[in-house]
DNA sequence: CTTCTATTTGCAAACGATTTGCAATTGCAT
DNA sequence: ATGCAATTGCAAATCGTTTGCAAATAGAAG
């Protein structure tokens, strides 16, 4: 059997390093982000939080998302028609497709893909900064 | 010489096609559509309507803006930070290239690209109902 | 283990973009 | 010209997110 490791960030070292304090909420917020498989908004975070500790409050959650992402520990992404949803920057990079229906999100990867939009903006004239390539679609209906 | 043809959408047609009734405000506001060669957000339009019209209002430019997304006639892109932004829905698709210093928008088409989304969302198990590829970037320093 | 202070918190209020309820206005079929 | 449903402007409401502020606390120093 081979397991694909998933790497879980460390995210106190991470914290400590950016010379931030390592305080309760932020324990457990970054709990949270450790071990979601998913891709969860802010307050989905803060359901989860609360339920560990209902003192922590939705700024909190807002704050140490900001925080995080300013250090580059997570990364947020905006989909249509919705709040911004989290997910720890582990890995290498990759494009999402979203299940219109569920709302699930499907992390993807396409090396040509990358190459032609470098190429697509280098004729333009531009340097890409970064990009977003978001797939929204439905299961195809098995046959 | 020969110039690339632009071709101006009909929306008073589209409208009256849509069983809707053309006002003031939606004349003008479709006139300003009409010839905006860039992506103008709604607060924009807002300007450019009240400059013709000073008792339009913002919120029948939303609504405006809204029912001429319905009936398919505009597009509109939620790029990064930032109020919504429109554009009609004339030719063919495309994806854009954002100047993230000056907020350009530069559109772009790869057959290419599109092609292998397809085949990245069959291999999923997925059909695309849509997408959305931006590229965010600077001007490359001449050299 | 106390003391100290800058950092962080929870709360409520402010925010920007967009939508909505409502009474007044207006297109347009008659 | 008339009548009424569609549309408007306005102000207030909404949603996701940010912020000011006074109270709480992490964690360095003793």
């Amino acid at each position: 059997m081979n397991q694909t490791v998933i790497p879980k960030p460390d995210y106190e070292a991470a914290l400590r390093e950016a010379g931030v304090r390592i305080t309760r909420p932020r324990r457990v917020i970054l709990g949270i982000l450790s071990d979601a498989g998913d891709h969860p908004d802010a307050m989905e975070i803060f359901r989860r939080a609360v339920a560990i500790d209902n003192s922590i409050s939705l700024s909190t959650v807002y704050r140490t998302m900001k925080l995080l992402e300013g250090i580059g520990a997570i990364h947020r992404h905006a989909f249509e028609g919705g709040p911004s949803r989290f997910e720890p920057a582990v890995g290498d990079h990759h494009d999402h497709l979203i299940d219109i229906e569920t709302g699930d999100v499907i992390e993807f990867q396409s090396d040509r893909i990358e190459e032609l939009q470098q190429e697509i903006a280098r004729e333009l004239g531009y340097e890409i900064v970064h990009h977003r390539l978001e797939l929204y679609g439905r299961k195809r209906r098995r046959r």
